[in-house]
DNA sequence: ACCATAAGGGAAAGCGCTTACATTTTAACC
DNA sequence: GGTTAAAATGTAAGCGCTTTCCCTTATGGT
C-alpha cells in the first residue's frame, strides 16, 4: 500500500504537509494542497486508519455490543448507532454478545482493544460490578437498556414498568376484566418489571392478574405458541392477553386462530417492542412502541460527547414506551 | 491507558518479552510468562489493536458493506460474516451503503483505510469498473450477490434465473396457467433475471407470462400492496403470483384477502428470500430460500484465505435457491 | 572441565502517521 | 530596500506495538 511517505516524495513536500492536506488542516498553500491532492489521487493513497489512531490518540470507530444481529430489535439498535457514526464520519465496530456473560465480556474487551472512540453496550448477562469496572476504565462507554444507579447518567433505558401500566390501563379502558399475561422466562429485569407495572394497575382496578392466566416461555414466536397452548389448556376464560414481545404475541395469535378464536374478536392481544413484523402480521399488532433506534442514537451521541467533555448532563435517559393501536385489540364484547 | 511499556517495567522485562507473552509466542520461560501475565492482569492491560495492526501489518478486523442493517436479509448477511469473524478471533467492521453509489464507494474506502484483513462487499449501485478497481487494490475483497466475470472466483452469488425457473416449474406442476408476476422496479439485475428465468419456463410450457399480469413496484410490503391492487384493477383473472420477495408477497397477500380472495384458496403466492417474516406471516409463506447467511460465511472465509494465499480455487461460488413449501400455495382448483 | 547447542531474553529499528517546534518563504508596510 | 509579522513548510520525536538480530545463560555430551 502506498504510504504518506510515497505521497510526500512524489509531491516533493514533507509528510507533515501531506498530513495537513489529508486532515484538511490549515497552513497549506493552495497550490501545494492541489499538488498533493493530485498525487494522492494518482497514487491511490489511502491513509492508514491504524497509524492515524495511534499517532493522534483518537479513533474514528464507534463500538457497539448487541446480543445478535439477526434480531430486528437489535438490528435497529445497531442501526441507530450506525447513523450517529456516519453523521460523525466514523465507522461502526460491532460485536455480538450471544447471550452469554463470557462472550459479552469478550466483546467489550475486544472493542476496548480497538480503542473505539465510544462504546454503546447492550448487556443483560454481565453483572453490575463488571459493567461498572468497564465503565470506569472507558470514558465513552454507555449502557443501553440497562440502569445502574451508580452511573445513571451513562445509562439509556426504557421504563418497562410504565409499559406494563400503559398496557393494563388500555385493556381496562376497553372493559376487559379477564386478562392474561404471556411473559418471558428469561431471568432479566424486563419481564419482571413489565409484569409488575401491569399487575399494579390491574390490582388497583380490582381485577388482579390471576396466576391461572399467567404463563412464561421463551420470548420467541415458538415460545408464544407454546404459551398460548398452555393458556388455552388452563380452561380459564380470558378475553385478552398482554404478551412480553411481538414475537410471542404473533405466535400466540396464530395458536388462538388455529383453535377457532378470532383475534381481536374473541381474544385481544397486545405486544411489546413494535418491531417490523408487528406491521406485517395479520391482524396488525397493537403493541407498545419501544423507541430503540432513537435510544441508540441518543446513546451513541452521549457516548461521543462523554468522551470529549464530561459536561452536558441534559440528555434524556429514561424513555417511555408508547401505545400503538393497530388491529389486534378490540373492546370486550361480553 | 496502560501500555506495554508499563507492563514491561512492572514485570521487569523488556517489551519484547511482554509482546511474546501477549501473542503466546515461544521463547519465554514459564516463570517469566506467569509474572508478566500477573502484571497484565493487575494493571488491567489491554493491548492497543491499532498499534498491533500497524506494527504487524495485519489486522483483526473483517469488513462488511451492506445497504442497510435493518433489512433482515442484510442482517443475515452481516451475521454470516460476523460468525466467521468470531471463529477467527476477529472483529466486525460494518459500513452501510444506503443504496447510493457514492455512499457505497465511501463505505468501501473507509473500510480499506481501516486496513481490514478482508472485505465482504454487497454492492448493487457501483459499476463493474469501480468494483474491479477496488478488487485489484485489495486482495481480500470478495463480492457477494454480484457476479463480475473478470473476477468470478471472488464473487459469491445466487442464480436468480434458476430461482425464477424453479418457481415457474412449481406453479405449473400444480396446474396453474393464469400466472401473475409482481416484480421490483429497481434497476438491478436480480429482478430482471428472476423474471427471465420465470418467463422462460412459462413460455416453454405454452403459457407465456402476460404483460397484463406483470406489475412492478417498490420491493417492500407497501410496494407489494400497491402491486396487488394494480393487478386486481387489471381485471384479468389469475390464480397465482410470483412475487419478487417476501415483503412484496406478504403485502400482496393482505390486499388479496382484504378483497375477499383466500390465499392460497383463490390465489396462490410464492415469495423469494425466505426471510424470517415469511415464517411469521399468515398463511406461512411458500418461498424460495436464499441461503444468504451461508453465502456470507463462505464469502468471509474466502476473503480471509484469499488474503493469505491465492490458492484454494475450490470454493463454491454459485448458489441455487431452494423451494420452501409452506402454506401460501395450493393446486389450481378451477 | 570444556565446548557446542539451545533456550530465554533484550536492544532497537521500524510500522505510517500526527504534531509541537523550528525554519524558511512570502507579503506587507514604511 | 529593509524590517517584520504572518503564512507555508520542514524536522523530528513520538504513538504502542512487533520482530529481527544479538547476547547471555543454562544444559548436556564427552
Amino acid at each position: 500500500m502506498v504510504t504518506i511517505n510515497d505521497v510526500a516524495k512524489a509531491a516533493q513536500v514533507s509528510t507533515a504537509t501531506v498530513s495537513r492536506v489529508v486532515n484538511n488542516g490549515p497552513k497549506v498553500g493552495a497550490k501545494t494542497r492541489q499538488r498533493v491532492l493530485d498525487v494522492m489521487e494518482q497514487l491511490g493513497y489511502r491513509p492508514n486508519a491504524n497509524a492515524r489512531a495511534l499517532a493522534s490518540q483518537r479513533s474514528t470507530t464507534l463500538g457497539v455490543v448487541i446480543p445478535e444481529l439477526t434480531d430486528p430489535f437489535f438490528a435497529s439498535l445497531a442501526n441507530g448507532v450506525e447513523v450517529v457514526a456516519r453523521n460523525n464520519g466514523m465507522q461502526l465496530l460491532l460485536s455480538t454478545g450471544l447471550q452469554s456473560a463470557e462472550t459479552e465480556r469478550q466483546a467489550i474487551q475486544l472493542l476496548i482493544e480497538q480503542r473505539c472512540e465510544a462504546l454503546v453496550v447492550h448487556s443483560k448477562k454481565l453483572d453490575d460490578a463488571t459493567l461498572l469496572e468497564f465503565a470506569s476504565q472507558v470514558p465513552g462507554l454507555i449502557l443501553i437498556d440497562r440502569y445502574i444507579p451508580a452511573i445513571k447518567n451513562r445509562c439509556i433505558w426504557l421504563d418497562n414498568m410504565e409499559g406494563g401500566r400503559i398496557a393494563a390501563r388500555y385493556l381496562l379502558s376497553l372493559q376487559h376484566t379477564q386478562i392474561a399475561c404471556i411473559n418471558s422466562l428469561h431471568e432479566i429485569d424486563d419481564p419482571r418489571l413489565r409484569q409488575e407495572g401491569f399487575e399494579q394497575i390491574l390490582s388497583e382496578s380490582g381485577h388482579p392478574l390471576s396466576d391461572q392466566l399467567t404463563v412464561r416461555n421463551e420470548p420467541t414466536l415458538k415460545g408464544g405458541e407454546l404459551a398460548a397452548q398452555q393458556l388455552l389448556a388452563r380452561d380459564t376464560p380470558f378475553s385478552c392477553v398482554f404478551a412480553y414481545n411481538d414475537a410471542m404475541a404473533i405466535g400466540a395469535i396464530s395458536v388462538f386462530e388455529d383453535n377457532g378464536f378470532k383475534v381481536p374478536g374473541d381474544i385481544s392481544v397486545v405486544g411489546f417492542d413494535d418491531v417490523l413484523i408487528s406491521r406485517y402480521s395479520r391482524p396488525k399488532l397493537t403493541t407498545l412502541h419501544y423507541p430503540i433506534q432513537e435510544m441508540a442514537e441518543s446513546a451513541a451521541t452521549l457516548a461521543l460527547q462523554f468522551n470529549g467533555s464530561e459536561s452536558t448532563e441534559s440528555t434524556k435517559c429514561k424513555y417511555i414506551p408508547t401505545l400503538v393501536k393497530r388491529e389486534s385489540v378490540s373492546p370486550e364484547q361480553a
